[in-house]
RNA sequence: GGUCCUGUGGCCGAGUGGCUAGGCAGAGCUCUGCAAAAGCUUCCACAGCGGUUCGAAUCCGCUCGGGACCUCCA
């Protein structure tokens, strides 16, 4: 089955078609490193993580291009230019460059966390200036755009016009009417640089107290917020490329002024298919600054949170993202994480199990029932994935899967139920997709060997213990280790397990 | 005010016009020295009101509720 992909800019799902098979570019938006990520930020980074995994497994050779925003930008427009990062690191008495480095170490340690690849390429903004300003260079020989008091424009109102004509008027991608925009957008302080209230800057003039400036035909300045991931896609990924990635908060006006700029210098579209991660909230708003109901990726690790009963590690939250589709939005809540933290518990120990084992191909299956439903859940996991990523299809029927290992764990079922060959093709494709796709890894603490050793040394004793039918040395041992969080289990042929809860 | 999305069982979440999503929680059973785990079984649903249809959670309309974007934002 084909890979479809739902393009935000159409509003349909599409067979995905590369421009130049078997390569694929891909962009997505990075974060801006003025402060520390939170639980929203991982969202995006581990939905395209997947993707780009996908996209691998179908024999892809991806450039993935995920930029980081070190340069800041005005967070008011006009009234008082304001450099986020400038703003940040006076507060923190810090150079903007080492306020920049602190946070990008921080974004990296929490995407090696979340066991996300690295991408192929992730340049920084501050790093390609030269770029952004020959495109604005550009972008004013043909006419769309102008300066104004050392500070450059978009003309928007000539884009739309222009381009209108070509099918491809701004707004095309969050479907907005320029007209009605006119009319509806805010009024601001100091827009009489602008010829229309809907033109974005493309630079913007630097005031005295900026820290942050580069050289420009313009004077001194720095770049508008829009240019530098039109600059660094067309540099990495060509004039146009495959998908661009980014959250829903993004359309617009992010990805609307992206397509313009684009557009104007490189004549075409930039890229093919736009794909649109949704918002996590929490008590069913929108996570963000803005709403002050951030939750730092730092403090759900460490569970040092207001909102937080208990610490939720990586993977917990991974699996909790991946159990929705990305295009809905998705609800935080303790509940909500410790069920996923449960159900990745009893998933990884099955799988796990499974995988250790040794099965005989050429078998036959003596339940040819179990043995084809098996053969059919597992191959459904490929079709989910083609069908716009469905991780919460292929997460469900992974759990379709796990009651027959255990099933076969446990002695419920023979070996035989089902043919070798098959128990093989699971635990061949459940490594595939949990591992290789999914991205979920076994987590173990540090010194973890040693303290096998030591637990291994209080099941001897648990278990002679209980051959005495010293009960009570056997669950003291027991009740206690539960405690720390490692619980013992005895098997049916009278071994023993544990596993670190 | 404008544009758009959404409302599924205690919680989180899939979903095709007709067939059990799944997870967590709850109940029962099996196993077990007791537990835990696991397996099996089971309870709980499609905001409300109309309409289309042989049939709708799934299409249409209205009502009510929630949210996003229009300003930095994953």
């Amino acid at each position: 089955m084909p890979l479809k992909i739902y393009n935000s800019l159409t509003r349909q799902k599409e067979v995905f078609e590369p421009l130049n098979a078997p390569y694929v570019g891909m962009y997505v938006c990075g974060p801006t490193v003025s402060g520390e990520s939170h639980l929203g930020h991982a969202r995006p980074f581990i939905t395209f993580d997947v993707v780009y995994r996908f996209l691998l497994y179908k024999g892809y050779k991806v450039r993935y291009v995920r930029n980081i925003t070190d340069a800041g930008h005005f967070e008011e427009e006009g009234k008082q230019a304001e450099d986020k990062i400038a703003t940040k690191a006076i507060l923190e008495k810090l150079e903007p460059m080492e306020l920049v480095q602190k946070y990008t170490h921080l974004y990296h340690w929490a995407m090696e966390q979340f066991n996300n690849m690295p991408p192929s390429i992730e340049p920084t903004a501050t790093g390609h200036i030269v770029e952004q300003i020959e495109m604005i260079k550009k972008i004013i020989a043909d006419g769309y755009g102008y300066e104004a008091n050392g500070s450059v424009y978009f003309d928007v109102v000539k884009y739309n016009d222009d381009y209108s004509k070509k099918n491809q008027p701004y707004g095309i991608l969050s479907g907005r009417n320029l007209d009605e925009q006119l009319d509806t957008t805010r009024e601001l302080e100091n827009q009489e640089e602008k010829k229309n209230k809907v033109d974005f800057a493309l630079w913007k003039k630097a005031p005295a107290e900026h820290i942050m400036r580069w050289q420009s035909p313009w004077g001194e300045g720095f770049p508008g917020w829009h240019i530098e991931c039109s600059a660094m896609a067309t540099k990495y990924l060509g004039k146009q490329f495959d998908i661009h990635g980014g959250g829903m908060d993004l359309q617009f006006p992010h990805h609307e002024c992206e397509i313009a700029q684009s557009t104007v210098c490189n004549h075409q579209m930039p890229a093919r298919y736009w794909m649109h991660n949704n918002m996590i909230t929490i008590n069913g708003r929108k996570m963000g600054k803005s709403y002050n109901n951030v939750i730092k990726l730092s403090e759900l690790f460490a569970g040092n949170h207001p909102e937080l009963t208990q610490a939720y590690s990586p993977m917990t939250v991974r699996f909790f993202i991946l159990q929705s589709q990305y295009r809905g939005t998705l609800d935080f809540s303790n509940e909500a994480l410790q069920a996923s933290e449960k159900a990745l518990r009893r998933l990884m120990e099955a799988y796990e199990w499974l995988k250790a084992q040794s099965f005989t191909a050429g078998s036959n299956a003596s339940d040819p029932v179990l043995d084809s439903q098996l053969k059919t859940w597992v191959n459904e996991l490929e079709t989910f994935m083609d069908d716009d990523m469905n991780t919460a299809k292929v997460v469900a029927n992974l759990f379709e899967i796990i009651p027959s290992v255990n099933s076969l764990k446990d002695k419920h079922i023979t070996a035989d139920a089902v043919a070798g060959d098959t128990w093989i093709f699971v635990q061949k494709q459940l490594e595939l997709f949990i591992e290789q796709i999914l991205g979920i890894k076994v987590e173990q603490g540090a010194n973890r060997q040693q303290l096998n050793g030591v637990v291994d040394l209080l099941v001897e004793i648990r278990k002679d213990a209980k051959t005495r039918k010293d009960f009570a040395t056997s669950d003291k041992i027991r009740n206690q280790l539960a405690e720390m969080g490692i619980q013992i289990k005895d098997e049916k042929d009278g071994s023993m397990s544990y596993t670190f809860i």
